[in-house]
DNA sequence: CTACATTAAATTGGATACAGAAAAGTGAAT
DNA sequence: ATTCACTTTTCTGTATCCAATTTAATGTAG
Protein backbone atom coordinates (compact mmCIF):
# COMPACT_ATOMS: atom_id res chain seq x y z
CA UNK A 1 0.00 0.00 0.00
CA UNK A 2 1.36 3.50 -0.77
CA UNK A 3 -0.64 4.86 2.64
CA UNK A 4 2.45 4.17 4.26
CA UNK A 5 4.57 6.21 2.08
CA UNK A 6 1.50 8.81 2.45
CA UNK A 7 2.59 12.15 3.63
CA UNK A 8 0.23 13.70 7.16
CA UNK A 9 -1.37 16.42 5.79
CA UNK A 10 -2.04 15.17 2.30
CA UNK A 11 -4.86 12.42 2.72
CA UNK A 12 -7.61 15.09 1.35
CA UNK A 13 -6.01 15.38 -1.91
CA UNK A 14 -5.22 12.24 -2.57
CA UNK A 15 -9.08 11.43 -1.99
CA UNK A 16 -9.85 14.20 -3.90
CA UNK A 17 -7.78 13.18 -7.00
CA UNK A 18 -9.29 9.57 -6.54
CA UNK A 19 -12.83 10.91 -6.70
CA UNK A 20 -12.07 13.00 -9.29
CA UNK A 21 -10.86 10.48 -11.41
CA UNK A 22 -13.96 8.35 -10.74
CA UNK A 23 -16.76 11.28 -11.45
CA UNK A 24 -14.70 12.49 -14.90
CA UNK A 25 -13.75 9.01 -16.00
CA UNK A 26 -17.43 8.32 -15.46
CA UNK A 27 -16.90 5.32 -12.99
CA UNK A 28 -19.31 7.24 -10.39
CA UNK A 29 -22.70 8.25 -12.36
CA UNK A 30 -24.37 11.81 -12.12
CA UNK A 31 -26.18 11.69 -9.11
CA UNK A 32 -24.91 8.79 -6.91
CA UNK A 33 -24.66 9.17 -3.78
CA UNK A 34 -21.48 9.59 -2.22
CA UNK A 35 -21.81 8.28 1.31
CA UNK A 36 -18.51 9.69 3.73
CA UNK A 37 -18.09 6.20 5.60
CA UNK A 38 -17.88 4.00 2.50
CA UNK A 39 -15.53 6.27 1.09
CA UNK A 40 -13.55 6.54 4.01
CA UNK A 41 -13.55 2.59 4.35
CA UNK A 42 -11.84 2.42 0.62
CA UNK A 43 -9.80 4.49 1.62
CA UNK A 44 -8.70 3.60 4.87
CA UNK A 45 -8.70 6.84 6.64
CA UNK A 46 -11.67 8.34 8.56
CA UNK A 47 -14.74 10.09 7.27
CA UNK A 48 -12.67 13.70 8.24
CA UNK A 49 -9.75 14.03 5.58
CA UNK A 50 -13.19 12.81 3.26
CA UNK A 51 -15.12 15.92 3.97
CA UNK A 52 -12.43 17.80 3.21
CA UNK A 53 -12.39 15.87 -0.30
CA UNK A 54 -15.66 16.59 -0.68
CA UNK A 55 -15.33 20.39 -0.21
CA UNK A 56 -12.73 20.11 -2.67
CA UNK A 57 -14.75 18.72 -5.20
CA UNK A 58 -17.85 20.82 -4.59
CA UNK A 59 -15.79 23.91 -5.27
CA UNK A 60 -14.63 22.35 -8.34
CA UNK A 61 -18.32 21.57 -9.44
CA UNK A 62 -18.20 18.06 -9.77
CA UNK A 63 -20.06 17.36 -6.22
CA UNK A 64 -23.59 19.00 -5.04
CA UNK A 65 -23.69 18.94 -1.10
CA UNK A 66 -26.60 19.39 0.70
CA UNK A 67 -26.83 20.43 4.17
CA UNK A 68 -27.59 17.35 6.06
CA UNK A 69 -28.28 15.48 3.14
CA UNK A 70 -25.06 14.48 2.14
CA UNK A 71 -23.49 14.88 -1.50
CA UNK A 72 -23.95 13.28 -4.64
CA UNK A 73 -22.22 13.56 -8.19
CA UNK A 74 -22.88 16.69 -9.58
CA UNK A 75 -26.12 15.97 -12.00
CA UNK A 76 -25.71 16.68 -15.57
CA UNK A 77 -27.51 19.38 -16.86
CA UNK A 78 -28.23 20.76 -20.81
CA UNK A 79 -28.22 24.92 -19.34
CA UNK A 80 -24.97 23.73 -17.15
CA UNK A 81 -23.86 21.88 -19.99
CA UNK A 82 -24.00 25.03 -22.49
CA UNK A 83 -22.67 27.48 -19.78
CA UNK A 84 -19.40 25.92 -19.37
CA UNK A 85 -18.75 26.03 -23.04
CA UNK A 86 -19.10 29.69 -23.04
CA UNK A 87 -16.75 30.01 -20.46
CA UNK A 88 -14.34 27.92 -22.10
CA UNK A 89 -14.51 30.05 -25.17
CA UNK A 90 -13.78 32.79 -23.12
CA UNK A 91 -11.17 31.33 -20.64
CA UNK A 92 -9.19 29.00 -23.66
CA UNK A 93 -9.33 32.43 -25.96
CA UNK A 94 -7.29 34.84 -24.07
CA UNK A 95 -5.32 31.72 -22.64
CA UNK A 96 -4.03 31.07 -26.18
CA UNK A 97 -3.99 35.00 -27.07
CA UNK A 98 -1.15 34.87 -24.02
CA UNK A 99 0.37 32.02 -25.29
CA UNK A 100 0.90 32.07 -29.00
CA UNK A 101 4.03 35.12 -28.75
CA UNK A 102 5.24 32.91 -26.29
CA UNK A 103 4.90 29.14 -27.77
CA UNK A 104 8.32 27.41 -28.71
CA UNK A 105 8.86 25.20 -31.69
CA UNK A 106 9.14 22.61 -28.64
CA UNK A 107 5.42 22.90 -27.37
CA UNK A 108 4.03 22.83 -30.54
CA UNK A 109 5.54 19.52 -31.13
CA UNK A 110 4.70 18.23 -27.54
CA UNK A 111 1.26 19.22 -28.63
CA UNK A 112 1.19 17.78 -31.96
CA UNK A 113 2.69 14.28 -30.20
CA UNK A 114 -0.48 14.27 -28.13
CA UNK A 115 -2.62 14.97 -31.07
CA UNK A 116 -1.56 11.94 -32.67
CA UNK A 117 -1.64 9.97 -29.91
CA UNK A 118 -5.14 11.10 -29.49
CA UNK A 119 -5.73 9.97 -32.92
CA UNK A 120 -5.28 6.05 -32.37
CA UNK A 121 -6.63 6.38 -28.51
CA UNK A 122 -9.26 4.53 -27.21
CA UNK A 123 -12.52 6.46 -26.26
CA UNK A 124 -11.65 5.90 -22.55
CA UNK A 125 -8.40 8.00 -23.11
CA UNK A 126 -9.88 10.56 -25.57
CA UNK A 127 -10.78 13.29 -22.90
CA UNK A 128 -7.47 13.09 -20.98
CA UNK A 129 -5.68 13.66 -24.37
CA UNK A 130 -8.18 15.91 -25.65
CA UNK A 131 -7.30 17.75 -22.47
CA UNK A 132 -3.69 17.90 -21.87
CA UNK A 133 -3.42 18.66 -26.01
CA UNK A 134 -5.47 22.00 -25.00
CA UNK A 135 -3.20 22.70 -21.91
CA UNK A 136 -0.25 21.91 -23.65
CA UNK A 137 -0.70 24.76 -25.91
CA UNK A 138 -2.16 26.70 -22.99
CA UNK A 139 0.70 26.31 -20.54
CA UNK A 140 3.37 29.44 -22.05
CA UNK A 141 0.83 31.82 -20.92
CA UNK A 142 2.02 31.38 -17.24
CA UNK A 143 -1.07 32.56 -15.91
CA UNK A 144 -1.23 29.77 -12.89
CA UNK A 145 -4.92 31.07 -12.20
CA UNK A 146 -6.39 31.16 -15.80
CA UNK A 147 -5.33 28.25 -16.15
CA UNK A 148 -6.66 26.09 -13.04
CA UNK A 149 -9.93 27.61 -14.17
CA UNK A 150 -9.84 25.97 -17.53
CA UNK A 151 -8.55 22.70 -16.33
CA UNK A 152 -11.46 23.00 -14.06
CA UNK A 153 -13.69 23.41 -17.04
CA UNK A 154 -12.25 21.09 -19.22
CA UNK A 155 -12.80 18.09 -16.39
CA UNK A 156 -16.51 19.09 -16.41
CA UNK A 157 -16.83 18.93 -19.97
CA UNK A 158 -15.32 15.66 -20.21
CA UNK A 159 -18.53 14.67 -18.27
CA UNK A 160 -20.61 15.72 -20.83
CA UNK A 161 -18.18 14.36 -23.68
CA UNK A 162 -18.21 10.55 -22.47
CA UNK A 163 -22.24 10.60 -22.81
CA UNK A 164 -22.40 11.79 -26.72
CA UNK A 165 -18.68 10.49 -27.93
CA UNK A 166 -19.50 7.21 -28.22
CA UNK A 167 -21.79 7.30 -31.08
CA UNK A 168 -20.76 10.17 -33.24
CA UNK A 169 -17.98 11.32 -35.78
CA UNK A 170 -17.26 14.14 -33.70
CA UNK A 171 -14.08 12.79 -32.83
CA UNK A 172 -12.70 12.89 -36.39
CA UNK A 173 -14.15 16.83 -36.64
CA UNK A 174 -12.37 17.37 -33.88
CA UNK A 175 -8.94 15.69 -34.56
CA UNK A 176 -9.08 18.14 -37.75
CA UNK A 177 -9.58 21.11 -36.05
CA UNK A 178 -6.92 20.57 -34.01
CA UNK A 179 -4.96 19.98 -36.90
CA UNK A 180 -5.76 23.14 -38.24
CA UNK A 181 -5.42 25.13 -34.83
CA UNK A 182 -1.47 23.36 -34.55
CA UNK A 183 -0.91 24.55 -37.91
CA UNK A 184 -2.11 28.01 -37.26
CA UNK A 185 -0.10 28.00 -34.00
CA UNK A 186 3.38 26.90 -36.37
CA UNK A 187 2.38 30.24 -38.45
CA UNK A 188 2.22 32.30 -34.69
CA UNK A 189 -0.75 32.97 -37.02
CA UNK A 190 -2.75 34.41 -33.72
CA UNK A 191 -6.08 35.76 -35.53
CA UNK A 192 -6.41 32.20 -37.00
CA UNK A 193 -5.55 29.85 -34.16
CA UNK A 194 -8.13 32.51 -32.13
CA UNK A 195 -10.73 31.81 -34.76
CA UNK A 196 -10.00 28.17 -35.15
CA UNK A 197 -10.16 27.60 -31.56
CA UNK A 198 -13.60 29.67 -30.83
CA UNK A 199 -15.28 27.49 -33.72
CA UNK A 200 -13.36 24.53 -32.19
CA UNK A 201 -15.12 24.60 -28.98
CA UNK A 202 -18.46 26.43 -30.10
CA UNK A 203 -18.60 23.63 -32.48
CA UNK A 204 -17.99 21.14 -30.12
CA UNK A 205 -20.30 22.84 -27.80
CA UNK A 206 -23.29 22.57 -30.22
CA UNK A 207 -22.81 18.96 -31.49
CA UNK A 208 -22.89 17.84 -28.13
CA UNK A 209 -25.81 19.91 -27.31
CA UNK A 210 -28.07 17.83 -29.61
CA UNK A 211 -27.64 14.33 -28.60
CA UNK A 212 -27.41 15.34 -24.92
CA UNK A 213 -30.67 17.72 -24.48
CA UNK A 214 -32.24 14.54 -25.49
CA UNK A 215 -30.40 12.09 -22.95
CA UNK A 216 -30.51 14.42 -19.57
CA UNK A 217 -33.09 16.93 -18.20
CA UNK B 1 -26.85 36.43 19.32
CA UNK B 2 -28.03 34.98 16.17
CA UNK B 3 -26.14 31.97 17.05
CA UNK B 4 -29.32 30.12 18.19
CA UNK B 5 -31.04 30.77 14.90
CA UNK B 6 -28.34 29.08 12.94
CA UNK B 7 -29.29 25.75 11.17
CA UNK B 8 -27.09 23.02 11.77
CA UNK B 9 -24.80 22.58 8.50
CA UNK B 10 -24.08 26.46 7.70
CA UNK B 11 -21.64 27.58 10.57
CA UNK B 12 -18.99 26.81 7.77
CA UNK B 13 -20.76 29.06 5.47
CA UNK B 14 -21.47 31.91 8.06
CA UNK B 15 -17.91 31.71 9.23
CA UNK B 16 -16.29 31.77 5.73
CA UNK B 17 -19.01 34.90 4.88
CA UNK B 18 -17.06 36.47 7.71
CA UNK B 19 -13.57 36.16 6.94
CA UNK B 20 -14.28 36.68 3.58
CA UNK B 21 -15.38 40.44 4.94
CA UNK B 22 -12.66 40.94 6.70
CA UNK B 23 -10.41 39.90 3.99
CA UNK B 24 -12.14 41.69 1.36
CA UNK B 25 -12.36 44.80 3.31
CA UNK B 26 -9.19 44.50 4.29
CA UNK B 27 -9.06 43.98 8.45
CA UNK B 28 -6.79 40.81 7.43
CA UNK B 29 -3.62 42.06 6.10
CA UNK B 30 -2.19 40.12 3.13
CA UNK B 31 -0.34 37.70 4.44
CA UNK B 32 -1.44 37.45 8.14
CA UNK B 33 -1.61 33.83 9.77
CA UNK B 34 -5.28 32.80 10.19
CA UNK B 35 -4.52 30.18 13.18
CA UNK B 36 -7.65 28.15 13.48
CA UNK B 37 -8.50 27.92 16.91
CA UNK B 38 -8.80 31.40 17.53
CA UNK B 39 -11.17 32.13 14.39
CA UNK B 40 -12.88 29.05 16.23
CA UNK B 41 -13.45 30.93 19.48
CA UNK B 42 -14.53 34.08 17.90
CA UNK B 43 -16.95 32.77 16.09
CA UNK B 44 -18.52 30.16 18.85
CA UNK B 45 -17.59 27.09 16.99
CA UNK B 46 -14.95 24.33 17.35
CA UNK B 47 -12.56 24.39 14.69
CA UNK B 48 -13.99 21.49 12.45
CA UNK B 49 -16.18 24.03 10.58
CA UNK B 50 -13.27 26.38 10.97
CA UNK B 51 -11.39 24.22 8.66
CA UNK B 52 -13.87 23.64 5.97
CA UNK B 53 -14.27 27.58 6.00
CA UNK B 54 -10.74 27.78 5.38
CA UNK B 55 -11.29 25.06 2.81
CA UNK B 56 -13.89 27.16 0.71
CA UNK B 57 -11.72 30.11 0.96
CA UNK B 58 -8.71 28.88 -0.56
CA UNK B 59 -10.60 27.79 -3.44
CA UNK B 60 -11.80 30.94 -3.74
CA UNK B 61 -8.64 32.54 -4.33
CA UNK B 62 -8.13 34.68 -0.74
CA UNK B 63 -6.96 32.61 1.34
CA UNK B 64 -3.19 29.69 1.58
CA UNK B 65 -3.10 26.94 3.17
CA UNK B 66 0.09 25.09 3.80
CA UNK B 67 0.27 21.49 4.63
CA UNK B 68 1.18 21.74 8.78
CA UNK B 69 1.89 24.99 8.34
CA UNK B 70 -1.76 26.69 8.72
CA UNK B 71 -3.20 28.92 6.39
CA UNK B 72 -2.68 32.58 5.59
CA UNK B 73 -4.28 34.95 4.08
CA UNK B 74 -3.12 35.04 0.82
CA UNK B 75 -0.98 37.33 -0.41
CA UNK B 76 -1.20 40.05 -2.90
CA UNK B 77 1.50 39.77 -6.02
CA UNK B 78 1.42 42.05 -8.80
CA UNK B 79 1.23 39.11 -11.61
CA UNK B 80 -1.71 37.91 -9.89
CA UNK B 81 -3.19 41.41 -10.04
CA UNK B 82 -2.99 41.34 -14.26
CA UNK B 83 -4.07 37.71 -14.10
CA UNK B 84 -7.13 38.58 -12.10
CA UNK B 85 -7.87 41.71 -14.39
CA UNK B 86 -7.69 39.63 -17.73
CA UNK B 87 -9.88 37.00 -16.54
CA UNK B 88 -12.26 39.98 -15.49
CA UNK B 89 -12.27 41.40 -18.38
CA UNK B 90 -12.97 37.28 -20.42
CA UNK B 91 -15.58 36.94 -18.12
CA UNK B 92 -17.45 39.80 -17.60
CA UNK B 93 -17.81 40.34 -21.43
CA UNK B 94 -19.04 37.20 -22.24
CA UNK B 95 -21.95 38.01 -18.83
CA UNK B 96 -22.51 41.48 -20.72
CA UNK B 97 -22.62 40.14 -23.78
CA UNK B 98 -25.56 37.35 -22.37
CA UNK B 99 -27.23 40.03 -20.49
CA UNK B 100 -27.66 42.75 -22.82
CA UNK B 101 -30.26 41.33 -24.85
CA UNK B 102 -32.59 40.21 -21.66
CA UNK B 103 -31.73 43.71 -19.46
CA UNK B 104 -35.42 44.88 -18.45
CA UNK B 105 -35.68 48.81 -17.67
CA UNK B 106 -36.36 48.31 -14.69
CA UNK B 107 -32.68 46.26 -14.05
CA UNK B 108 -30.54 48.96 -15.60
CA UNK B 109 -32.38 51.73 -13.28
CA UNK B 110 -31.18 49.37 -10.47
CA UNK B 111 -28.03 49.71 -11.44
CA UNK B 112 -28.08 53.70 -12.14
CA UNK B 113 -29.42 53.49 -8.56
CA UNK B 114 -26.48 51.76 -7.18
CA UNK B 115 -24.42 54.08 -9.96
CA UNK B 116 -25.96 56.79 -7.85
CA UNK B 117 -24.94 55.33 -4.38
CA UNK B 118 -21.23 54.82 -5.16
CA UNK B 119 -20.65 58.79 -6.26
CA UNK B 120 -21.59 59.49 -2.52
CA UNK B 121 -19.79 56.45 -0.80
CA UNK B 122 -16.84 56.18 1.52
CA UNK B 123 -14.19 54.47 0.36
CA UNK B 124 -14.65 51.88 2.40
CA UNK B 125 -17.86 51.22 0.72
CA UNK B 126 -16.95 51.67 -2.67
CA UNK B 127 -15.51 48.19 -3.32
CA UNK B 128 -18.92 46.51 -2.45
CA UNK B 129 -20.82 49.02 -3.93
CA UNK B 130 -18.71 48.29 -7.51
CA UNK B 131 -19.00 45.18 -7.48
CA UNK B 132 -23.29 45.19 -6.83
CA UNK B 133 -22.78 47.94 -9.69
CA UNK B 134 -21.40 45.58 -11.92
CA UNK B 135 -23.06 42.33 -10.77
CA UNK B 136 -26.48 43.50 -11.36
CA UNK B 137 -25.84 44.22 -14.75
CA UNK B 138 -24.83 40.62 -15.17
CA UNK B 139 -27.31 38.97 -13.75
CA UNK B 140 -29.74 38.34 -16.48
CA UNK B 141 -27.63 36.43 -18.16
CA UNK B 142 -28.86 33.44 -15.87
CA UNK B 143 -25.56 31.61 -16.14
CA UNK B 144 -24.61 30.79 -11.99
CA UNK B 145 -21.76 29.47 -13.23
CA UNK B 146 -20.37 32.38 -15.02
CA UNK B 147 -21.81 34.68 -12.14
CA UNK B 148 -20.04 33.10 -8.97
CA UNK B 149 -17.02 33.13 -11.26
CA UNK B 150 -16.72 36.84 -11.60
CA UNK B 151 -17.59 37.11 -8.01
CA UNK B 152 -14.93 35.46 -6.56
CA UNK B 153 -12.77 37.85 -9.22
CA UNK B 154 -14.06 40.75 -7.97
CA UNK B 155 -13.96 40.08 -4.22
CA UNK B 156 -10.01 39.54 -5.25
CA UNK B 157 -9.85 42.81 -7.36
CA UNK B 158 -11.14 44.48 -4.48
CA UNK B 159 -8.48 43.89 -2.61
CA UNK B 160 -5.66 45.03 -4.49
CA UNK B 161 -8.05 48.44 -5.48
CA UNK B 162 -8.19 49.24 -1.36
CA UNK B 163 -4.38 49.50 -1.82
CA UNK B 164 -4.75 52.11 -4.34
CA UNK B 165 -8.23 53.73 -4.07
CA UNK B 166 -7.26 56.17 -1.32
CA UNK B 167 -4.83 58.71 -3.44
CA UNK B 168 -5.84 58.03 -6.80
CA UNK B 169 -8.42 59.86 -8.68
CA UNK B 170 -9.33 56.76 -10.65
CA UNK B 171 -12.46 56.73 -8.40
CA UNK B 172 -13.93 59.22 -10.73
CA UNK B 173 -12.75 58.60 -13.89
CA UNK B 174 -14.52 54.90 -12.99
CA UNK B 175 -17.95 56.51 -12.38
CA UNK B 176 -17.81 58.29 -16.15
CA UNK B 177 -17.12 54.53 -17.68
CA UNK B 178 -20.05 53.21 -15.28
CA UNK B 179 -22.13 55.98 -16.48
CA UNK B 180 -21.28 55.62 -20.55
CA UNK B 181 -21.97 51.84 -19.67
CA UNK B 182 -25.44 52.87 -18.55
CA UNK B 183 -26.37 54.67 -21.50
CA UNK B 184 -24.90 51.91 -23.64
CA UNK B 185 -27.21 49.74 -22.00
CA UNK B 186 -30.09 51.35 -22.11
CA UNK B 187 -29.85 51.86 -25.79
CA UNK B 188 -29.25 48.18 -26.16
CA UNK B 189 -25.92 48.92 -27.90
CA UNK B 190 -24.27 45.60 -27.27
CA UNK B 191 -20.95 46.66 -29.64
CA UNK B 192 -20.61 49.97 -27.47
CA UNK B 193 -21.60 48.22 -24.48
CA UNK B 194 -19.05 45.67 -24.67
CA UNK B 195 -15.79 48.67 -25.77
CA UNK B 196 -16.69 50.36 -22.83
CA UNK B 197 -16.80 47.73 -20.35
CA UNK B 198 -13.44 45.98 -21.98
CA UNK B 199 -11.61 49.65 -21.76
CA UNK B 200 -12.88 50.09 -18.44
CA UNK B 201 -11.30 46.93 -17.31
CA UNK B 202 -8.25 47.70 -18.72
CA UNK B 203 -8.18 50.99 -17.96
CA UNK B 204 -8.58 50.07 -13.92
CA UNK B 205 -5.73 46.92 -14.54
CA UNK B 206 -3.32 49.61 -15.83
CA UNK B 207 -4.28 52.50 -13.77
CA UNK B 208 -3.65 50.26 -10.27
CA UNK B 209 -0.75 48.49 -11.62
CA UNK B 210 1.52 51.37 -11.40
CA UNK B 211 0.69 52.19 -7.80
CA UNK B 212 0.92 48.23 -7.23
CA UNK B 213 3.93 47.44 -8.41
CA UNK B 214 5.56 49.82 -6.15
CA UNK B 215 3.75 48.66 -2.99
CA UNK B 216 3.90 44.89 -3.45
CA UNK B 217 6.58 42.37 -4.93
C1' DC C 1 -56.33 0.02 1.31
C1' DT C 2 -54.60 4.61 2.04
C1' DA C 3 -53.02 8.47 4.75
C1' DC C 4 -50.96 10.02 8.62
C1' DA C 5 -48.43 9.92 12.93
C1' DT C 6 -44.90 7.79 15.51
C1' DT C 7 -40.74 5.37 16.02
C1' DA C 8 -36.36 3.38 14.56
C1' DA C 9 -32.23 3.36 11.59
C1' DA C 10 -28.91 5.65 8.90
C1' DT C 11 -26.09 9.53 8.11
C1' DT C 12 -24.38 13.92 8.56
C1' DG C 13 -22.36 18.04 11.33
C1' DG C 14 -19.81 19.37 15.16
C1' DA C 15 -17.00 18.67 19.49
C1' DT C 16 -13.46 16.50 21.84
C1' DA C 17 -9.21 13.82 22.05
C1' DC C 18 -4.94 12.44 20.43
C1' DA C 19 -0.77 11.98 17.44
C1' DG C 20 2.56 14.07 14.38
C1' DA C 21 4.84 18.07 12.39
C1' DA C 22 6.67 22.57 12.58
C1' DA C 23 8.36 26.46 15.31
C1' DA C 24 10.28 28.45 19.33
C1' DG C 25 13.18 28.20 22.95
C1' DT C 26 17.37 26.48 25.61
C1' DG C 27 21.88 25.34 26.28
C1' DA C 28 26.44 23.68 25.24
C1' DA C 29 30.47 23.66 22.26
C1' DT C 30 33.39 26.00 19.20
C1' DA D 1 28.99 35.66 19.76
C1' DT D 2 27.36 32.01 16.66
C1' DT D 3 25.97 27.59 15.43
C1' DC D 4 24.22 23.24 16.19
C1' DA D 5 21.69 19.76 18.79
C1' DC D 6 18.05 18.93 21.80
C1' DT D 7 13.88 19.98 24.38
C1' DT D 8 9.53 22.23 24.82
C1' DT D 9 5.69 24.39 23.05
C1' DT D 10 2.32 25.37 19.64
C1' DC D 11 -0.49 24.12 16.08
C1' DT D 12 -2.27 21.29 12.53
C1' DG D 13 -4.32 16.78 10.77
C1' DT D 14 -6.85 12.65 11.85
C1' DA D 15 -9.62 9.63 14.64
C1' DT D 16 -13.29 8.90 17.65
C1' DC D 17 -17.47 10.28 19.91
C1' DC D 18 -21.90 12.52 20.43
C1' DA D 19 -25.93 15.20 18.98
C1' DA D 20 -29.03 16.67 15.49
C1' DT D 21 -31.34 15.80 11.25
C1' DT D 22 -33.12 13.25 7.67
C1' DT D 23 -34.96 8.99 5.77
C1' DA D 24 -37.06 4.47 6.28
C1' DA D 25 -40.14 1.63 8.62
C1' DT D 26 -43.87 0.44 11.39
C1' DG D 27 -48.22 0.82 13.15
C1' DT D 28 -52.74 2.90 13.56
C1' DA D 29 -56.94 5.36 12.35
C1' DG D 30 -60.04 6.52 8.83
Amino acid sequence: MDQATEKRGEQAERIAAGLRWEIVSGGLAAGAALRQEKIADSYGTSRMPVRDALRLLEAEGLVQMMPNRGAIVAPLDAGEFQEIYEMRGAAEGLALKLSIPELTNRQIERAGAIHEQAEHASIKEFGALNKAFHMTLYEPCARPRLLAHISGLNDLADRYMRLAALQLDYVRQSHAEHQALLDACRRRDEAAALAILSAHIADAGQALHKLLSAKIA
